[in-house]
DNA sequence: GCTGGATTTGAGCGATCATTCAAGTTAAAC
DNA sequence: GTTTAACTTGAATGATCGCTCAAATCCAGC
């Protein structure tokens, strides 16, 4: 049994997933990913086989912090609603947040990938699916602990709720791309939380 | 005064223009450039200066056909809000569309670049923010002409109402570039345009 | 200390990148 | 028909791309 890793794998995803967020899936080049690993190409094409394998790792990554964040944020509070417009609320801060990048990953990724990229494209599909179902589910919840304002209103049925809230998120995120000032973003966040409070029973 | 030009340049533009939006700056090499104008790199650079230079005017083309279309949209309509809520409605199907993208280029390309296209990310944040600002004024229209049911509400600033549609359009077309269902998308938009319509004095 | 095998190294692969420019082509002006 | 200048061509540039692999390195087990 000779010789360990010499470095840690979760750790080194987790740089690849910054600078694959930050900078694109193209725009990151194999210099990059060297630099900030601190490995050598062959090491890197050991560990994760290619460009490619290792930006849909990352991937993975992302999503699974995410759900990871969104689930506790669920846990802490009683009222899904209220969970979710304090989700809302927290990207309303992001200009003010050093992240690698104020978009969504899988957005951006969404957005750049493209036919030659396929299998990273159908991950982001189903990563994205999968934060879609989560929304979904929060909103089934609320309904189910009776905070709905209106249940039978077509608009308002979680699956729909579920789909208008990805939407929102991944525009919201994008707008904060911009450089504009951070008071602009965080009056969207809250125009956005407060519809999601209006649909509670008062 | 020898030789005209061979090549069109508002029709070489739009090719470019084409296959921008589709693939985006990083993943268009001149090879696809080369093939979609029917022009050999000499003619391109002494036409258009460089690749980010032909992105950049491609992003004007963009700009301008998309304000042309909204300004011709908000002329056929006596009431502001209908007309953005016909505006919302028309993207809800974007997926029975043939476009280069369903994505807006200009969110596309907000995401995608980063420091070394630095000049064209600033006409990026130009574009968008003049998008806004017609945005906001079609909202400051629907004010004026007495439309808005509750003009006193923060939330229901012509600035704030046009940043959030905005955020929304972003928002959707992103989800539209998903592969799941047409109706989806339909869905997603038509509570979005309710959400507008809802604005209205009743 | 030696050995065996997993891990890491980094020079180098062929391909492709954006770009240049000397040479060739074209058509209006005379 | 000749001139002339704008336009077009496409081979070639150096840089960089993702990736490979033979050799060097390292450490557990003996």
């Amino acid at each position: 049994m000779p010789r360990a890793t010499l470095h840690n794998r979760q750790d080194s995803l987790e740089r690849a997933l910054n600078l694959f967020w930050q900078k694109g899936f193209h725009a990151t080049s194999l210099k990059d990913i060297e630099h900030a690993l601190d490995m050598r190409p062959g090491s890197i094409y050991a560990t994760f086989g290619s460009k490619d394998g290792l930006f849909q790792e990352a991937l993975d990554c992302y999503s699974a912090r995410s759900l990871r964040e969104m689930e506790s944020l669920m846990a802490s509070h009683d009222s899904p609603l209220t969970a979710l417009a304090t989700y809302i609320r927290k990207l309303g801060g992001l200009r003010d947040c050093e992240v690698p990048s104020r978009a969504c990953m899988l957005a951006k990724s969404l957005l750049e990938l493209g036919e030659r990229e396929q299998a990273a494209r159908d991950k982001v599909e189903m990563l994205l699916a999968n934060m879609e179902a989560r929304f979904r589910q929060a909103f089934a919840d609320a309904r189910d602990a009776g905070e709905l304002i209106d249940p039978e209103r077509p608009a308002h049925q979680p699956e729909r709720l579920g789909r208008r809230l990805q939407a929102e998120v991944m525009g919201l995120r994008a707008y904060a791309q911009r450089e504009g000032e951070s008071e602009a973003v965080r009056q969207l966040a809250e125009d956005i939380a407060q519809d999601i409070e209006a649909l509670r029973v008062h």
